[in-house]
DNA sequence: CGGATTTGACCCGCGC
DNA sequence: GCGCGGGTCAAATCCG
C-alpha cells in the first residue's frame, strides 16, 4: 500500500461543519458528532427511486445521506480502500475530466454509503475520493483501529502528526 | 456456486 | 423537443 496522504480536504457540505477554518484532524472527530446526528438517514434503500430523490434532494441532498466529504489522496492506484468494502456499481466518463469516474457503494449490510472516486485532472497520481453518507456500522477492519478510541472510525487519513517527520 | 466486476442502457433535470 | 451530462441499475461475465 503506497503512502496515500491527505493532501487536500474539500468540504462539500457547508452545513454540518460550521468551523470552515478548522479544517484539521479534529474536523473528523467533530464531524463524527455531526455525522452521528445525520445518521438519521434511512429510507434510501429504494431501487430506482434513487434518481428520483436525486432531484428531490437537489437542494437538500446533503441531508439525505448525511455528510458529503471529498478528500484528495495521493494515489495512482485504486487503493482508496479505507477499510470498508466497496462494490463498484458504475463508471462514467466526465466531460470535465479525461478520466472516468468510478462509483462505489458500501457492500456492508444496512450501509448505504456511496463513494465516488475520480482521478485528479490537474494532479495525475492523485485521486479525489468523495464520500456520500456515513457508515452506520463498524468498519470491517474496525478492530484494526481499535487502538485509537479517540479517533473516529472514519479517521483513516487523519494522521497529520505522523507525516511531521517527512521534513 | 457465490460474489464481485464490467459495460451499456435508461432516466431525469437543465439548457438551448 | 432534443441533446447533454451525470448517476444508477441491471444482465452477463469472470474470478476466487
Amino acid at each position: 500500500m503506497p503512502d496515500f496522504q491527505l493532501s487536500d480536504y474539500l468540504k462539500l457540505d457547508e452545513g454540518i461543519f460550521d468551523d470552515a477554518d478548522a479544517y484539521s484532524s479534529q474536523i473528523m472527530a467533530s464531524s463524527e458528532k455531526g455525522i452521528a446526528a445525520a445518521t438519521e438517514v434511512s429510507g434510501a434503500t429504494s431501487k430506482r427511486v434513487t434518481c428520483k430523490k436525486c432531484k428531490n434532494g437537489a437542494g437538500k441532498m446533503k441531508s439525505d445521506l448525511g455528510v458529503r466529504v471529498a478528500l484528495r489522496m495521493k494515489s495512482e492506484m485504486d487503493v482508496t480502500d479505507d477499510g470498508y468494502k466497496w462494490r463498484k456499481y458504475g463508471k462514467k466518463s466526465i466531460k470535465n475530466s479525461p478520466n472516468p469516474r468510478n462509483y462505489y457503494k458500501c457492500s456492508s449490510g444496512g450501509c448505504n454509503v456511496k463513494k465516488r472516486i475520480e482521478r485528479d485532472i490537474n494532479d495525475k497520481g492523485y485521486v479525489i475520493t468523495t464520500y456520500d453518507g456515513v457508515h452506520n456500522h463498524d468498519t470491517p477492519s474496525m478492530l484494526y483501529y481499535n487502538q485509537m478510541p479517540l479517533m473516529a472510525p472514519n479517521a483513516w487519513t487523519m494522521q497529520p502528526s505522523s507525516s511531521s517527520s517527512s521534513t
